[in-house]
DNA sequence: GTATGATTTAACCATTCAGTTAAACTATCA
DNA sequence: TGATAGTTTAACTGAATGGTTAAATCATAC
């Protein structure tokens, strides 16, 4: 019995992420989930009572990606140039799986700011640690001086903005041709990485 | 009779503007922008019609703001590195004024994205004019090489994603600590500006 | 074959919410 | 004084929606 994972379980579960990442907590209906994964509303129900626990389950599954093992590198203890370039390829990574994330949370984060930041804490990574090794690197005159937090700020805003604004992007600058968004997108780790190195690197 | 605007009609816009912007159109109660308008809901009705059309006359003003007079500069014919600083200078104004912007226009990316294309349009810039400047500014080798595409892209979310994920930066960075966000709001006009110079301009 | 759990059907309940209505009240203007 | 626009009060309608229920059907295992 259930030899991989209960099929219809994750076909409801499949379906509730689509429509609670496009329509967010608000705008989601349960009957439209049930519809979108094949099945009717009083099943929906037998197996996630209410839409708040179905939305928990999403809402979980959802920030173990947006927050995924990318603190390890940010622990590690290799140079700050060559930490950065891995966490850019990263976190491109996972976003390029999981393009929907940035819209997700940036939608329900001013619903419900709370619960959210509560999340945040329980993967309580430390930035201070990055701030201050970048604050030693610009002592050993490696790279340029720069307000660390701006730093960081600025390499995570030209990762994620883009999958956050991607309708527009997509459509302001390449009129929807698919093909060229997909490559665009899959060029953004290279870009960013040359485009951060040559900001901060000091060339001997 | 009316000398400078009703009143009445201010407040409501106002107030719906503040529940619009935070709980957006799906989130958003009449009975919730009444009271903070200090008024009833009868009256609400009686100033705008409907939900929808309240909705429309915020969403169009944000818009407004949202896509401004930017559009001269970037037709201006000053050199690119200086239009790229004046933009960004000119953008960061407008979003210290409505920070609010990107995370209201995030949300309802999603819910509707064809109304929200159709603006757009109406304002018509032509990102294409700047892409070629760009390029002739690599080939005269004032610059690096890189896809244009690329070089806005980074620029506009340096620009705009800080303003978009507020409380993920003002609660990881700051810890809540309003003077310090602030602040560092206020620098990032700078820091962009000195960033994407050291980047991409090519010192003889 | 029968028991069990999965699934459907279809009706239903309770609540929330946008929007309406009518009546009364207030202030202002003419 | 009386007309008029603005405003309140309070009750209501109607639709959408989350959630429940009971009975019937289907599949599978025992």
């Amino acid at each position: 019995m259930e030899t991989k994972k209960d099929s219809t379980e994750e076909k409801i579960l499949e379906a509730a992420k689509n429509v609670f990442v496009t329509k967010g907590m608000d705008g989601a209906r349960m009957q439209e989930i049930a519809d979108e994964a094949g099945i009717n509303k009083a099943l929906l129900h037998y197996y996630f009572r209410s839409k708040e626990r179905l939305f928990e389950a999403i809402f979980g599954e959802i920030i173990k990606y947006a927050f995924p093992k990318i603190s390890r590198i940010i622990a590690s203890d290799m140079g700050i140039v060559n930490k950065i370039e891995q966490f850019v390829d990263a976190y491109l990574d996972v976003l390029m799986k999981h393009p929907f994330i940035p819209g997700f949370i940036m939608k329900e984060l001013s619903r419900d700011p709370s619960t959210f930041l509560k999340m945040i804490m329980k993967f309580g990574f430390n930035p201070q640690i990055v701030f201050t090794q970048i604050e030693e690197a610009m002592n050993r005159g490696e790279i340029i001086r720069m307000d660390p937090r701006h730093l960081a700020v600025n390499v995570i805003s030209m990762c994620v903005f883009p999958f956050a604004a991607r309708p527009i992007v997509s459509f302001v600058i390449f009129k929807e041709d698919q093909p060229a968004i997909e490559k665009f997108y899959h060029e953004r780790a290279t870009v960013i990485k040359q485009f951060v190195v040559n900001a901060i690197v000091i060339k001997p």
